[in-house]
DNA sequence: CTGTTAACGCAAAGATCTGTGCGATAGCGT
DNA sequence: ACGCTATCGCACAGATCTTTGCGTTAACAG
C-alpha cells in the first residue's frame, strides 16, 4: 500500500538535480567500488562514510545494504553486453560468449554478478532480474535469425532462448560457484551449442 | 598460519559428543530452518534464540552468521541427488534434470541453492563448492559412460563434465535468477543436450 | 569411577547500528 | 529574483550486536 508511492505521490516535487544525485551518485559508486573489493555486505555507516555522506541519508533514502545495491546494478547499466555480427554464427556466438567470460573474469563483473542473484529477495527484485535477462536474450537472438536467414540453421529447430540460455547459464554458474575462469573452453561450449541448434546437418 | 590448528594441534582433545553435538546440530538446524523460510541472513543473536542456544556459543564457535550456513550446507549433503539407471541416455537424463528442477522448485532447494553461491567468498569456500561438484559430477558421469557401452554415444565425444554443466546450469541459472520453475521444458532442454553430446547419428 | 578440562550458559560492558528531531542548505516553480 | 520545501548533515537516544570473564556442566582418558 506504500509500494507505488513514487508513482501516485504527484503532489511531492522531488528534487533530482545538484545535491540529492550528488549524493546519489557517491553512494551508489562507493557500493560499487565495495562490491568490486569482495565485499558483499556493508554496514550504512560504513558506506555513508565510505562516500563522505551522513549515514542518516542512506537511512532515509534506501534504509538497507540491499536496496543500494539494487539501485546501483541497476544504475550501472553497462551490463549491456554488445551483440556482435561477424558473418557466421560460429563467429557471433564466440565473440559473443568472449564478452561475456571477460566480464565474468573481472572482479567487477563476478561481483556484480554475484549480487545480482544474491541481493533482493523480496517482490520486486526478481521481476527487475527477469525483465533484465528477458531484453538481453531478446537482443541477442538477433545472431540466431541472421544464421537463420543465412541458412546455417535449420528452419524451425530449437528454441533461440534455449540455446542462449545454454550458452550463457554454465558461465554463471561456473563463475558463481567455482569462480573459475570460464575463458578457456569457450570454442569447445560453443560447438556443442551449435550441435544442439542442429546447424551443419 | 592458524588454519591448520584443527590437524594440528592433538594436545586439544576436542569433545564432539553428546552436548556440542546437541547445539551443534540444534543451530545448524534452526539456520537451514531460516533459509527455508527464505531468510537470507539472520544475526547470530536471533538464531540463537531459534536455536535455544546461548548467543555466545554461536560468536566462539562459529563466529559468523556465513560461517553456520556453510557448515548446515556441508553437513546436510541430502544434496545427493540420486543416480538413475533406465536403460538410456535419454531416461536416465530426464530422471536426472526431473530430480534436480523437483529440488530447484521447492522452496528448500532454492533456498539450499540460493545460499550455496552468494555465502562464503573467503578462500576456503571456493575450494568446498568446487570439491562438492566435482564429486557430483564425477557421480553423475556413469549415466554418460553407460551409454558408450550401449553404443548410445559416439566413443571419443564432448566432454562428460561439459555436457553435464549444460544439462544443470540452466536449471540453476533460472532458480537463481528468475525464480522460474525450470520443470516445464525438461525434456526440449535433455534433447538439447542429447543433440550436442552426438547421440542418435 | 574419578580427575581433567573442553565447551557451555550467564551476565555485563563496550562497540556499532538504527531511527528521529531540528536547523541549514539549495533545488525548483512562480 | 523570491519563496517554498525537499533533502541534507548533525547530534542524540534507544536498540542491537559483539566480546569477554567466570562459574558450571559433562565428555573423554585412565
Amino acid at each position: 500500500m506504500s509500494a507505488l508511492r513514487e508513482d501516485v505521490d504527484r503532489s511531492v516535487r522531488r528534487r533530482t538535480g545538484g545535491r540529492s544525485a550528488a549524493v546519489r551518485s557517491a553512494v551508489l559508486g562507493a557500493a560499487l567500488a565495495a562490491l568490486e573489493e569482495g565485499s558483499t555486505a556493508l554496514s550504512l555507516p560504513d558506506l555513508a562514510a565510505r562516500a563522505g555522506v551522513a549515514p542518516s541519508s542512506l537511512y532515509r533514502r534506501w534504509g538497507s545494504w540491499e536496496a543500494v545495491v539494487v539501485d546501483a546494478l541497476l544504475a550501472s547499466s553497462e551490463a549491456a553486453v554488445p551483440v556482435p555480427d561477424t558473418g557466421t554464427l560460429r563467429g557471433d556466438l564466440l565473440a559473443y560468449v568472449g564478452t561475456v567470460a571477460g566480464h565474468l573474469a573481472s572482479p567487477r563483473g563476478r561481483a556484480l554478478a554475484r549480487a545480482a542473484v544474491s541481493s533482493g529477495h523480496h517482490a520486486g527484485a526478481h521481476e527487475v532480474r527477469r525483465r533484465f535477462w528477458t531484453t538481453r536474450f531478446e537482443l541477442a537472438r538477433v545472431m540466431f535469425d541472421r544464421a537463420r536467414e543465412r541458412g546455417e540453421l535449420p528452419a524451425s529447430g530449437a528454441d533461440d532462448l534455449l540455446l542462449l540460455e545454454l550458452l550463457v547459464a554454465p558461465l554463471h554458474f561456473r563463475a558463481l560457484v567455482t569462480g573459475d575462469d570460464a575463458r578457456a573452453a569457450l570454442a569447445e561450449r560453443v560447438d556443442l551449442v551449435l550441435a544442439a541448434a542442429g546447424a551443419g546437418r
